[in-house]
DNA sequence: CACGCGCGATTTTTT
DNA sequence: ATCGCGCGTG
């Protein structure tokens, strides 16, 4: 191969990224300015031209599926394929290194990966044993902090309890949760990264001998790296490694949880004769679009200085939609795919993007109304599908035994008569005998033959037993078809009412089949390696590639994807930027960003649409359109008038007002009001009635508070 | 022990 | 509006 097919196609900024020497790297790469491209043709340019072994770099990515696109794309780039690569996520490179090297760190060589599912489920059931009041800690809140402080790197004993009673005791319990994974070989996903830095940290040798290994180090999506993660890279690289990172702080928009762009400024520290390429011509939108899209996060106060530019013509403006609720503006957006469609274009280049996925409802009604074939992205993966993760218990349970987490799950599932008082004696008896849940039930039986309890408890085991003994010598896929039908999980979800069930049933044969094309990885069994897939993976659905759907997600899931036609829906102050995050001057940062990589999905066309009046979780809301729409200049866009549906509506809304606010709460929604405090604000939102009515009112200085009318004393303006 | 009702929460998502 | 979970009842 030669240098031109790897230069060629690269402008000046990508090619001094490809062809960079013995520097540390930095590569800014804009929204659309061919950043993977970049990583590819470095990756080739390392291995064809400076002929560098494709077993001495490693390059990790933010999710799986980008790894498998960068490997593809390597692939085609070289024409041979390129095996034992080490291409990855963060979380998928942990793992290999754990397998290999699991008695370093006093793991068993067979652990189990849990999910954050499996995670609480753990925490509930320890949160139980300890007596912890779910008053005054909620689970979900000790397991974010456990996975906050393995994220930082953090070890109970390594956080200062400050003789803060709360947090002595989070710790405290962050600790006996560490001792019940420990015992089951229980490893969750921030422990993946956390076990991996202590087993380069405390093993010099192994150390030097991986950073030999990996000369050349490449990161996606840098600037949502978190502190672990950041911390690895920093031991793999060492003194003579030549990392290769590639980031946008414009598109950090995982802060809230844990990734730190502030690592774009770390790096430069650190490696201090770092050279930076900016990438700023932009490939993939017209004029306008970028233009608005940097009009935009130009009123971000915290970001790295540039402006994408585009050799590409104005094309059309942007698109600003008012509706008056949720269902015009459903139904506004299905008129303009049909002309879309209409006009010979294809559905599947359409995304309708929203910030939060209650809104994705409404979008779908209307599509199903219309017949149009859409897909969601986003949602509850495969693999954290409830079927899926009880099929799955089952397998581990049958050759893991000692995996209590899956025994509770399964143990009466179907209910065969083990309830919660049985399963407390099992519980306990494992407890003081220091053994799992499997063996205390194994001794149980053994112990007495005659109590109520023993008929059903023996029935379950000897069920294990048997699905043990049929599937042994069977391939995966089939061990796993033959444990479902032994288990009766399928007669469990047949009674389920509705077409859930169904979808249940189906799921499970899927999930036989995705067994059967598995091939495992090297260091490790082929059911280990299944087990950390479902773990690890969330199973792309590729099934409904081949239909021409119009594509549904969230602006958060967008990222890193294009499309010629653009939905933003629900551009609405408080929908967007999220109420939640319009008080921090960071997270409402965070929230420009997203809008900024929302608007750069957009290639030839972009909708913002708005609704004034919004129904969510039940309550109407009455919202003004997002300030981000007030941050695009207004020669790039077009603002749509809404139609005839407008009087409709209009009646409609005035009947609702007049029965839901009575005289003795003269205020209507959207009322502009002054508060002797707060000064002057719109009247958003309702609730109650009469004496106990209370009003949510956008202040224009103070934000958002919610007001008892009878005391606000609001006077109307 | 199983089932059913009621209460509370409900940004964003990967691994 | 909806869904899941926890507790109480049959």
């Amino acid at each position: 191969m030669d240098v031109t097919s790897i230069i060629d196609p690269l402008n000046e900024p990508q090619r001094k990224a490809v062809t960079a020497s013995s520097k540390p790297m930095l590569i800014i790469a804009g929204a659309g300015s061919g950043k993977t491209r970049v990583l590819t043709h470095r990756i080739a340019w390392l291995i064809k031209i400076e002929n560098l072994s494709p077993h001495n770099l490693m390059a990790v990515t933010f999710t799986n599926k980008a790894a498998k696109e960068m490997k593809d794309r390597i692939e085609n780039l070289l024409e041979i394929p390129v095996n034992n690569l080490w291409i990855g996520t963060f979380h998928g490179i942990a793992h290999r290194f754990l397998r290999r090297h699991a008695e370093n760190v006093n793991l068993d060589k067979n652990f189990q990966i849990i999910d954050s599912d499996d995670q609480l489920r753990i925490i509930k059931r320890l949160m139980k044993n300890l007596n912890i009041d779910t008053d005054q800690f909620a689970p979900k809140e000790l397991q974010y902090f456990i996975n906050k402080k393995k994220d930082e790197g953090l070890r109970p004993n390594e956080i200062d309890g400050k003789n803060d009673s709360e947090l002595t005791q989070q710790i405290a319990f962050y600790r006996s949760y560490q001792d019940i994974c420990d015992k089951g070989s229980l490893v969750d996903f921030a422990e993946l990264l956390l076990r991996t830095h202590e087993l380069l940290a405390h093993n010099p040798d192994l150390l030097s001998h991986y950073q030999r290994k990996f000369k050349h180090l490449l990161i996606d999506e840098f600037q949502d790296t978190n502190v672990i993660q950041y911390a690895f890279m920093r031991l793999l690289v060492g003194q003579q490694g030549l990392p290769f990172v590639v980031g946008d702080d414009d598109q950090s928009i995982y802060r809230w949880r844990g990734a730190k762009m502030e690592h774009i400024d770390q790096y430069q520290k650190d490696y201090p004769n770092t050279e930076i390429v900016k990438l700023e011509q932009n490939y993939r939108s017209t004029a306008n679009i970028l233009n608005a899209a940097n009009a935009v996060i130009n009123n971000n106060e915290i970001r790295m200085p540039k402006e994408l530019w585009t050799e590409d013509s104005s094309g059309e403006l942007i698109k600003i939609f008012s509706a008056f609720n949720e269902r015009e503006e459903a139904a506004f957006i299905m008129g303009k795919i049909e002309d879309w469609v209409n006009d010979g274009n294809k559905r599947s280049e359409i995304a309708l993007i929203y910030r939060s996925n209650a809104q994705s409802r409404v979008l779908e009604e209307a599509l199903i109304n219309k017949s149009v074939p859409y897909k969601i992205y986003g949602g509850l993966r495969f693999f954290e599908r409830l079927e899926i993760k009880d099929a799955l218990a089952y397998l581990r349970l049958v050759y893991f035994q000692n995996d209590d987490a899956s025994f509770e799950r399964i143990v009466n599932k179907p209910t065969r008569g083990i309830g919660a008082k049985g399963l407390d004696t099992i519980r306990n008896i494992a407890k003081d005998k220091q053994t799992s849940l499997w063996e205390a039930a194994n001794d149980i039986c053994k112990a007495d033959k005659t109590g109520k309890s023993y008929s059903k408890l023996s029935a379950f085991i000897s069920l294990i037993n048997k699905m043990k003994r049929e599937t042994d010598t069977l391939e995966i896929s089939e061990k796993i078809d033959h444990i479902i039908n032994l288990s009766g999980l399928v007669e469990l979800y047949e009674k389920e009412k509705g077409e859930k069930g169904y979808t249940r049933i189906e799921n499970l044969s899927e999930l036989v089949s995705a067994a059967k094309g598995f091939e495992g990885d090297e260091d490790m069994s082929i059911l280990d390696s299944f087990l950390a897939h479902a773990a690890l993976e969330a199973g792309d659905e590729q099934a409904n590639e081949w239909e021409d759907c119009v594509q549904l997600m969230t602006m958060h899931s967008a990222k890193g994807l294009e499309y010629p036609l653009v939905f933003m829906c629900g551009m609405e102050d408080g929908l967007f930027p999220h109420q939640r995050s319009m008080a921090n001057p960071k997270n409402l940062e965070e929230e420009r960003r997203l809008c900024y990589v929302g608007i750069t999905r957009a290639k030839k066309l972009l909708y913002l649409t708005y609704a004034e009046q919004r129904r969510l979780h039940g309550i109407d809301n009455f919202s003004p359109s997002s300030r981000f729409l007030d941050e695009i200049p207004k020669e790039l866009t077009d603002e749509i008038r809404s139609n005839y549906q407008k009087t409709t509506y209009i009646t409609q809304n005035a009947k609702n007002y007049k029965s839901r606010f009575t005289s003795e709460a003269p205020f209507q929604l959207g009322q502009r009001v002054l508060h002797k405090k707060f000064g002057e604000g719109t009247i958003m939102t309702y609730e109650g009635e009469s004496a106990h009515a209370r009003v949510q009112v956008n202040f224009d200085n103070f934000g958002s508070k919610w007001l008892v009318v009878s005391y606000a004393n609001l006077d109307l303006i």
